[in-house]
DNA sequence: ATTAACCCAGATCCGAGATC
DNA sequence: GATCTCGGATCTGGGTTAAT
């Protein structure tokens, strides 16, 4: 009693410093002074592998909590613990980095993290942002990952948190998951709010127990100082009158041992709070610089952006101004050609221009006049999205969510070429990330994740029409995609081991022929896109190579794609505007390249001295087709 | 046992175009 | 202009598989 009370201030103060660290205010660094050498062992302040009382006990939440109060914890355990600590750290960071696993201390930060936004999400219908915050926050943390890992990681723990929670015939009860209590807090919480794992008691066991040196060092002077007076107190003492001279010396010694004892507890305990206050006061010093330090890299990190927006404005100016120029020129040659084969031509062997086609012919600068956005400089087909008013910037460029057809069917090709890669076992991330790198060569700005979940969609949507509807009308619109797919399905079907008994009957000519009308079921396909567009019936109507990756270009006389064409070829210099030029007047007359290369039936004969009226925005698409083509067995 | 990655189905929201 | 329909995007939950 007397030894509380002695000690009393001593330890509210102390107990006022382990209530901080319980309540999480402060990242109380309590490591044991040199003069606490007590039997009990300084706890394992290692956070990884090595740490066998990280692993091993559930409540010590030691290394989480240090991580989740600083937002460089491998910078500042330098200055708290030292080196060895920092290096262990990021030895284990990297270990796990490498392994793409979780640490536990990872996981735990991001269940905390994503509770303390679950009241927010609430409201929100998209969730991308939010798991763009928790990656953000986790790498304030040390943590480098990514939105969806964030989100998949979660998904995980959470599913298997459940699946352990309702399991009860499990051998486990699932209380044994060691996520158990974040996730149930998580769930269960009233508030939503994720609750420490820890009641405030265990926390401050787990801190005595970490930290406890000093509790355990004044709990044991307190009972030994409580013993000390129950002796002195004690009525047997002064049962022997004889010896009482003997026992008041005794007294004596143990009253000037115990004032010894309260002096160097005294001290003890003033150097423990001076430790503490320089620790404090350090660490609020770091904070504070850190604070500092982040808020300068933020500005500057605005300032850089801010400048690689102006450096993409300007050069995109350029681009424009650049293609502008190139656009001029040659609509301007083409109205001199145009004009000198009007000179040309007899008058008797004009022919009277279709109604629909007159002021096509009338003006071939109109007929080429795409819209401004066709003709936009930007090599990127992406330009044609601009139209989109649901675009949004990214990268630098306007992305929208929505995928033009030409764009699908880029996807579809370039998903099909790799679908035996596909097949094979391992990860499929690398080969979105190609079809992904693949797309970008094509002009569209998406990323692999974008290409997968579009390609999930279509294959989903094309499965549920395909069941849907089984007499489906040709020119249905349900599934634009239907053939190409169904295509892709029938090649799998017929390379399937398990069908291959059935094909193996096949002759190699009937396998000719069936891949001759696979080529004519995707000419088909496309057709049937094209006619849903519904123009110019007069138009031959493209076929593609399935044998060429490069087909993803397809040659269409679909507006939004023929502008592809243009942007593919001309923009993206796949071709000069020169050598278009050139092969334009140069084109044989024959109907050799029509069917390859798109060129309209009557443009077969197409010649410079009938090719005013001719000259229509088709027509153009159509050399462009062909000169694109050309150029590509050129290349080849 | 645990986890990351993959896959799928269903629900929902939103935008665009068609229809009235 | 209001309403309806359709297609696309997104989210969510659950299952599976292979690796650890």
């Amino acid at each position: 009693m007397q030894s509380s009370v002695e000690f009393n201030g001593v330890s509210d103060h102390i107990h006022q410093l382990l209530a901080a660290r319980s309540a999480h205010s402060l990242p109380m660094n309590l490591s044991p002074p040199p003069f606490f050498t007590i039997d009990a062992q300084p706890p394992d302040l290692r956070i990884g592998p090595g740490n066998p009382q990280l692993q091993n006990n559930p409540s010590n939440e030691l290394g989480l909590f240090r991580q989740l109060h600083q937002s460089d914890p491998f910078k500042d355990n330098k200055n708290a613990d030292g080196l060895e600590e920092e290096e262990l750290m990021t030895d284990n960071r990297s270990i796990c980095e490498a392994s793409n696993r979780w640490p536990r201390e990872e996981t735990l930060a991001l269940l905390k993290i994503r509770s303390s936004i679950e009241a927010g999400m609430g409201d929100s219908n998209v969730k991308g942002p939010i798991w763009e915050h928790v990656s953000r926050k986790l790498a304030e943390l040390g943590f480098n990952r990514s939105a969806k890992k964030c989100k998949e990681k979660f998904e995980n723990v959470s599913k298997y948190y459940k699946k352990t929670r309702d399991s009860a015939n499990t051998r486990q009860d699932g209380r044994s998951y060691r996520f158990f209590n974040e996730l149930e807090a998580l769930y269960n919480g009233g508030n939503n709010q994720f609750k420490p794992v820890e009641t405030l008691s265990q926390q401050k066991t787990t801190v005595q127990k970490t930290n406890g040196e000093p509790n355990v060092c004044l709990n044991s002077h307190s009972s030994e100082g409580t013993s000390e007076e129950e002796t002195l107190e004690n009525p047997e003492t002064h049962a022997n009158p004889s010896a009482s001279d003997q026992n008041r010396k005794k007294r004596k010694r143990k009253r000037s041992s115990l004032e010894l004892m309260k002096g160097f507890c005294e001290s003890m305990v003033e150097q423990l709070m001076h430790h503490q206050e320089e620790l404090q006061n350090r660490l609020l010093e770091a904070v504070e610089k850190r604070d500092q330090e982040r808020i300068a890299r933020e500005g500057e990190w605005k300032m850089q952006e801010m400048a690689r927006l102006n450096r993409e404005t300007e050069i995109r100016a350029q681009e424009h101004a650049l293609a502008s120029d190139r656009e001029a020129a040659i609509i301007e040659f083409l109205k001199k050609f145009t004009e000198n084969s009007a000179e040309n031509q007899s008058p008797t062997q004009a022919p009277d221009p279709k109604p629909e086609e007159a002021p096509s012919s009338a003006n071939p600068t109109n007929s080429l006049a795409l819209p401004p956005e066709n003709h936009s400089p930007n090599p990127n087909p992406i330009t044609e999205e601009k139209s989109d008013q649901s675009g949004v910037v990214n990268n630098g460029g306007f992305h929208l969510k929505r995928w033009p057809r030409s764009e699908v069917i880029c996807l579809i090709r370039l998903r099909s070429n790799l679908d035996q890669r596909f097949n094979e076992s391992g990860s499929k991330g690398s080969l979105w990330e190609n079809i992904s790198k693949g797309m970008a060569q094509l002009g569209y700005n998406r990323s692999a994740k974008r290409c997968k979940e579009k390609w999930e969609n279509i294959n989903k949507y094309f499965r549920k029409t395909k069941d849907a509807t089984k007499s489906r009308p040709p020119d249905s619109k349900t599934c634009p995609y239907f053939h190409l797919l169904s295509n892709l399905y029938q090649k799998k079907m017929e390379l399937s081991p398990t069908q291959k008994p059935e094909n193996s009957s096949n002759s190699t000519a009937t396998l000719e022929i069936e891949r001759e009308n696979e080529v004519e079921r995707e000419s088909e396909s496309l057709r049937d896109g094209v006619q849903t567009v519904g123009e110019r019936p007069n138009v031959l109507l493209p076929s593609i190579d399935a044998g060429d990756d490069r087909g993803a270009m397809i040659m269409t006389h679909d507006p939004e794609t023929s502008r592809n064409l243009y942007d593919e070829t001309v923009m993206n210099g796949k071709i000069s505007m020169e050598r278009m030029v050139k092969e334009m007047i140069e084109m044989p007359h024959g109907h050799g390249h029509s069917h390859q290369c798109g060129v309209p039936l009557n443009m077969g004969s197409l010649h410079a001295s009938d090719a005013q009226e001719q000259l229509s925005q088709s027509a153009f698409m159509a050399l462009v087709c062909k000169l694109s083509s050309s150029n590509y067995n050129t290349d080849e």
